[in-house]
Order: C-alpha cells, then structure tokens, then sequence
DNA sequence: GCCAACGTTGGC
DNA sequence: GCCAACGTTGGC
C-alpha cells in the first residue's frame, strides 16, 4: 500500500499545530469539516499513515507549520448529530451520517515555518494546489515530489 | 474590512 | 437541469 500525501488546513487561532501536539497522545479528531471534496478525501481515500502537511490559514502569516499523520480512518464526524454544535446538521442522523472524519497524529513542526509567499516563489511548487488562484478546499492532496521538496529541502 | 473565487440552495 | 442569489473561504 502506497503512502499518500495530504495537506490540511486549519485556522491557527482556533486549532494550530501546537495545539495539536498538546492534545493527548498528540491526537485529534478532525471534525467540523463541512465540504462535500475534503469529506470524500477523508472516507474514502486517506489512510492510517498516510502523510499530511499542516496549514495555518485565515492568520497574519499564513503557511505551512509541520507534519501529522493520518492516526483513524474514516468514522462518522458526530459533531453533525450534535444540536448544539456550530457543525450540527439536521439531514445527518446516526443511521444515516453524512459526514465523515479522520484522526490525526501529531508528527512534526517544522523549525522554519514556511510562509505562504516564500511557497509561491518556489518553481517548483508551482502546481501545487494550494497554490492556485481561488484554490479553497481545505484538504487537498498532494504529489510526494511537492512533499519531499517541501520536508527535505525547504523546512528543516 | 474588502473582495474574488468557489460552493450550495432552491425556484422555475 | 439551469442559474441567480446567497453564504463561505481566505489572502491581502
């Protein structure tokens, strides 16, 4: 089974990575997510180790923080049954879910963090989905040349 | 706070 | 199935 390569986006104000590494077992759940591509990428397509980029967006500086791991595949988001969740969603119901989420592990934040304008003036990068004009889904994949460019030679 | 780009909803 | 209206994302 190959490893697929993932980058997810997060408001660092609300959830950052650090967050993420503080949370026991440097675990969480990624629930809230309400668009119908990032949901299927999750119940369909990610896998427990696969590998995933971590974004801050919606912040001052914008742009990639580190590394997690897929840790859960896909399970239903229960934040949908939850009335009084801001992600509650009256055409899901436990019998019938429609949203899913996966698991993920805290792996790595990088040392440099790697801002959105210095990825744009990367040649190499300019494929990359985030980096698109009007790109907004906030889990994409990613090839593994764009994620070994980024691990190995960008960040540290 | 602005606004472009995109996604969803619902009337027809 | 079309498309206008509306809502959201997210960089700047």
């Amino acid at each position: 089974m190959t490893k697929k390569y993932w980058l997810m986006k997060t408001e660092p104000d609300t959830f950052s990575i650090d967050d993420l590494k503080s949370r026991p077992n440097k675990t969480e759940s990624w629930d809230g997510v309400r668009n119908y591509q990032a949901r299927n990428f999750m119940r369909d397509e990610m896998k427990k180790g696969d590998l995933i980029l971590i974004y801050h967006s919606s912040c001052k500086i914008p742009g990639i923080a580190g590394i997690a791991e897929v840790a859960k595949e896909s399970h239903p988001d229960h934040t949908c049954f939850d009335k009084t969740s801001k992600y509650y969603d009256p055409k899901s119901s436990e019998e019938n879910p429609r949203w899913f989420m996966v698991s993920v592990k805290f792996k790595k934040k990088f040392k440099n963090f790697l801002p959105l304008n210095e990825l744009k003036e990367q040649k190499k990068l300019k494929d990359m989905l985030l980096l698109q004009k009007g790109s907004r889904l906030s889990i994409q994949p990613v090839t593994k040349k764009e994620y070994d460019f980024i691990t190995q030679e960008l960040a540290k």
